[in-house]
DNA sequence: ATTACTACTCACCGAGTAA
DNA sequence: TTTACTCGGTGAGTAGTAA
């Protein structure tokens, strides 16, 4: 409705119509149409007045909000080359604590505050995939652009480059899925690394079941 | 619903989600979300197929189709700086006849059929404005960009500019709206000319009310 | 001609529930 | 756990009509 307004020139200007003309053009009763433009009214998403050859009405700055919110989350989606978020299912396990190993180094802790925006706990939280839709759904993510983390020498080894992407863990903690791009783990493994303790700021326990958001770069 | 399914990603791949988490986050019944599926799947604007886990849906291309409509309208409507449109209404009368004089003249003729892509019937329709508020819409039509007829000049005398917008006359007959820039005629008069004799076309008579959708250029 | 009120109806939504 | 059926109540849409 607000829409059929709008395309009538109602979002730049005043435009006056009948009842009549609106319910036409909105396939519903004369009656409906002068309702609904009441109810339009109350909610403030437009300014109407009633003359008697019609009604003047004008989209309100917050009908026209209402628009353009809707207008440029369409945006995001019709234009994306690829989807915003992922989402993935599986069980917590326990690893060998090696994640920790890896993590604490700082050649890669640098770049996980630095990229990432936050220092990690050390440790990763492993997750097992439950399903093949969605492992498939890990194969078509591994295609779409990542934060970079840059491989590095120390004294004694050197360590391999790593992909990021910001995840929601239960719709609620922050955090950041991690792949390491040499060395080839099992595909139903997620790891995760986070500012906190995630079993304890989400009770997680083993064999539980979690959710994980993956972002994607736009 | 279709944009709530697209909005969770089922826009570019396929998503797994349950009719119960569909149905939070639509704020209705998890029957109703189910339905809405079912419906959605007729219309072939979604791919649905349901597992054990929840349902694998997909937008269809129809589907797409329909939310990058619905998003190139919005675009329309939103970005651009002033109305596409402006609908005017007023009564017919006969003038003097000078404006067929003016149409004839090969210096404007020339300029209409390569601008407006038209040969004009030699003769104008007056439209006698009847309303305060279609005057002032008038006054505010002055300020948007128009096709730009230039002025020129015979063996006898000087013919000056002309400002035209192309019009739509009672949802049918295809037109154009002339505003000679010197001269200032009275500002409750418009002056059309058509491709066609336009009182014969739409049977159009002296004291008739009739409608002017008038386009601005982009 | 308008808008918009009061009644009424019917389609849609959700509870219960089967599979 | 899922999805999705039946069925009954309710609110959105419509007809009639006043202003």
């Amino acid at each position: 409705m607000l829409y059929k307004l709008a395309e009538i020139g109602a979002f730049h200007r005043t435009v006056k119509v009948s009842t009549q003309y609106l319910a036409e053009k909105m396939g519903v009763s004369q009656q409906t149409a002068s309702r609904q433009l009441i109810e339009l009214e109350k909610l403030s998403w437009i300014q109407r007045n009633v003359t008697a050859e019609g009604c003047l009405i004008r989209l309100s700055d917050s009908g026209k909000a209402q628009l353009k919110t809707l207008y440029s989350r369409l945006k995001i989606i019709v234009e994306a080359r690829h989807p915003i978020s992922m989402t993935f299912e599986g069980v917590v396990f326990s690893g060998l604590g090696e994640g920790a190993y890896y993590v604490k180094q700082d050649g890669y802790r640098k770049q996980f505050m630095e990229k990432l925006g936050f220092d990690p706990f050390p440790g990763t939280l492993n997750i097992r995939l439950t399903s093949d839709y969605d492992m498939k759904v890990r194969e078509e993510l591994e295609s779409y652009p990542a934060i970079e983390i840059e491989g590095f020498k120390n004294e004694s080894r050197t360590f391999g480059a790593v992909k990021c992407y910001p995840i929601l863990l239960n719709n609620k903690a922050k955090g950041a899925l991690i792949f390491a791009l040499r060395t080839h783990y099992d595909s139903a493994v997620l790891e995760i690394i986070a500012p906190q303790f995630l079993r304890n700021q989400l009770r997680i326990r083993d064999k539980q079941k979690v959710k994980i958001e993956v972002f994607t770069m736009p």
